[in-house]
DNA sequence: AGTGGTGGTCTCAAAAAGAGACCAGCACTA
DNA sequence: TAGTGCTGGTCTCTTTTTGAGACCACCACT
């Protein structure tokens, strides 16, 4: 716990650090977060955790993911180092998606959000209605 | 290791659910993360981690928010659960954002990702000068 | 010759985010 | 008493991001 506020107010300290800074690159934790609060990267991430994937193999997963965006993303990702792109030459050259030990990594420590939302989704739920029952 | 790989099991049974579901609202960790991967949403909850801010304290710890996307964050947020809005009758009337018990919970969660950032950020900055190097 | 599966790109429309003007109310100052 | 500034916003406009979907070359199989 006590080790756990020390962090909370080192991050707060990042943050800070980087308000100053001016420049969003100045911001290590910003920096990092961005690449990762797109809509489909931590959903992407937590399907390439479970295994390698192929292009339309994860289209198919995600049927309300567009062409467009699964290829954006899937480059972001590459680009930040959490997933590597490995292309076979079948006779329809197939191209696999995997997770890197770095993006293994952020995935252990995402993976603590996302159990958090599966524990409590109710409460936010209840939230939601709560507050937009008083917004009536 | 073990009940981690439960749980990332669980949790792509949870995103594939949804995918068969059809409705965004039937994946509750989709629902609950979406609400969390604003681009500010993170940033005022460790802001709001430290101690409770009024409006204009946000405002000017985070420069770089416009006015429209710290009003919208903060509503969103608040309507979620995390966080509490309160107001003061003074001379100007001053507003008051702090975090619920949910959104203190919910931080827990988010500062192992916040932490990671930390710990990382050179590895995924230099993932990217490779990753820009190849594509040049 | 036509059909389908491979992994994409391109274009255009819709949604979200950013920039900045504007507002009422009150305090303090000149 | 008229200006100035601070409070916490909203409204409008522009730019960026996302979504929907057409299109593409290549090859296998029928």
């Amino acid at each position: 716990m006590d080790s756990r506020t020390v962090n909370l107010r080192s991050k707060l300290e990042v943050y800070k650090a980087m308000t100053d800074g001016g420049s969003i690159a100045d911001c290590p934790v910003r920096d990092v977060i961005q690449g990762l609060n797109g809509k489909w990267s931590s959903l992407l991430t937590a399907a390439l955790a479970e295994q390698p994937y192929r292009f339309g193999e994860l289209r198919r997963l995600v049927p309300d993911i567009s062409q467009r965006m699964l290829t954006q993303t899937l480059y972001d990702l590459q680009r930040d180092g959490y997933v590597r792109r490995e292309v076979f030459p079948t006779k329809p050259p197939s191209v696999e998606y995997s997770l890197t030990d770095l993006g293994r990594s952020m995935f252990d420590a995402l993976q603590y959000l996302l159990q958090w939302a599966e524990n409590n989704h109710d409460a936010v739920r209840d939230a939601r209605t709560a507050f937009d029952a008083t917004q009536a």
